[in-house]
RNA sequence: GGAGGGCUCGCCUAGUGGCCGAUGGCGCCGGUCUUGAAAACCGGUAUGGGGAAACUCAUCGUGGGUUCGAAUCCCACGCCCUCCGCCA
């Protein structure tokens, strides 16, 4: 939710935010409508409610004939109130509809354009020289590291086994961005996958993205696609103590998405799946602070994909392609030999105040006054991610090498090799 | 699944129809005292909306109802806790 007193004082602000993110501006000036008319219709209520509430106590005073006709008076104004405060309260939810339409403002020097007008900030590493380079799926099966055919039999498509140096190469992967954002001074978390709807609805998740999302029914819980989620929802309704700097949290949880619409894309490998875990950092600062909590978390992106050894690059996504939270994004894709090109592996947004605002985290400014906080947060670790370390560091003889980083949480293992018949299959 | 208890201002708590936005304690902030601190004492200390301001309105888990008037009475729901059963 964008700030109301903002938009009063500069509208056009908002108005030309919604043309850079090729929107409407319509939008824009419906919520100036619905916030004057719920303003007027708050005083409405006020007047006759105040009035109400001061003859009330001559009531208790009174007596007599006196006594009675106040008493006329005031069920008169009894109606009144009754009806200026439906009035009242439909304005309010008037109000806080035209409010969740309007997305984020956009942050100065995002390129404008849709999914493909991002802007490449810079590109790390050498890329591989591989002969013919198989695919993950390949290399996977061959390691007896992932099976995707019983995956299939057992919850159909889209879904996996990481099995053997599959199932601890994630494990790996996982403790040694868990050790990072410890060393980082973030708090490491093992969140909730499941969440109430006012959970997700606060993070904006059953907004436009409400398909993606998976619903237990019977129970009237949400399975979360990110722990960004149970993470935002943690200090919802809350005032904290940033005055010692951000707060920060590495959230290790599984992911679910239905990945509608997407049918027929990416279906090979672990591309794309229903269910993959994730290790998401969350920062919670003060709103003077997020961009440079912003570079924060991309460098700590960075050094993830420096200690993988993976070739990279960092791109600026463009207006079209921001979620309504997103003031900016920025995504580091890592390159996948068997596709000949780069691919999202993380994904960091500043969210500045929108995402606080809707759930109401706020914090104490120097004279103590509770303040809207600042939301953000990044991708440091994924299932994807084994995609482009096993493709980089494929070897002619169908082994892998180990990054040097990775390996002391490996077990001290610096090859993954093929085995000749896998524990699955014999 | 069954039975019971609870939900009030950071925490604990008082409050059974008007004098209640709400008591007291703890904590926190400021002051007095002190070389300094502690103790003691004094004062302050919820959030949001509207208004230039004076001020005003809302909020006692949520939503409805009764009433001129509800933290307080009634109904429904939510959540938390305990016990029993079941499962792990």
């Amino acid at each position: 939710m964008i700030d109301l007193r903002l938009l009063r004082e500069e509208p056009e602000l908002f108005r030309a935010g919604q043309r850079r993110r090729g929107e409407s501006p319509d939008k824009v000036d419906e919520l100036l409508r619905a916030d004057e008319s719920r303003r007027a219709a708050t005083q409405r209520f006020e007047a006759v409610r105040a009035e109400q509430k001061s003859l009330g106590k001559q009531v208790a005073k009174a007596s007599g004939d006196e006594r009675a006709a106040l008493l006329a008076r005031t069920k008169e104004l009894a109606a009144e109130v009754k009806t200026a405060e439906a009035e009242a309260t439909a304005a309010d939810e008037a109000l806080r509809k035209a409010h969740l339409a309007v997305p984020n403002l956009v942050q100065e020097g995002v390129p404008e354009g849709g999914e493909d007008d991002f802007v490449v900030l810079r590109e790390v590493g050498e890329l591989p020289a591989i002969d013919s380079p198989k695919d993950h799926l390949e290399i996977g099966e061959a390691l007896g590291a992932i099976d995707t055919e019983r995956g299939a039999k057992v919850s159909g498509s889209r879904f996996y086994f990481l099995t053997g140096v599959g199932a601890l190469l994630q494990l790996a992967l996982f403790n040694m961005a868990i050790a990072q954002a410890v060393e980082h001074g973030f708090i490491p978390s093992i969140t909730p996958s499941l969440v109430r709807p006012e959970s997700m609805e606060g993070t904006g998740f059953l907004g436009a993205h409400a398909s993606e999302v998976y619903r237990l029914e019977a129970d009237d819980l949400f399975l979360v696609g990110t722990s960004e989620v149970p993470l935002a929802a943690y200090h919802s309704n809350e005032i904290l103590d940033l005055s010692a700097g951000p707060e920060r949290f590495a959230g290790w949880s599984t992911c679910y998405r239905r990945e509608a619409g997407s049918h027929g894309k990416d279906v090979r490998g672990i591309l794309r799946v229903h269910q993959f875990d994730k290790v998401e950092m969350f920062s919670f600062c003060k709103p003077e602070d997020a961009v440079a909590e912003h570079q924060r978390l991309v460098a700590m992106e960075e050094e993830m994909l420096a200690k993988v050894e993976i070739p990279y690059r960092v791109i600026d996504v463009a207006t079209g392609d921001l979620g309504s939270s997103a003031s900016r994004k920025f995504d580091c894709e890592a390159w996948v030999p068997s596709q000949g090109r780069y691919r999202e592996v993380t994904s960091t947004s500043n969210c500045t105040t929108f995402q606080a605002r809707r759930l109401n985290i706020r914090y104490r400014d120097e004279d103590g006054k509770p303040q809207t906080a600042a939301t953000l947060n990044g991708t440091l670790a994924t299932t994807r991610w084994l995609i482009p370390i096993l493709e980089n560091h494929q070897q002619p003889d169908g082994s892998v090498r180990v990054p040097k980083a990775l390996q002391p949480f490996l077990g001290g293992r610096e090859v993954l090799e093929p085995t000749a018949k896998t524990a699955a299959n014999a």
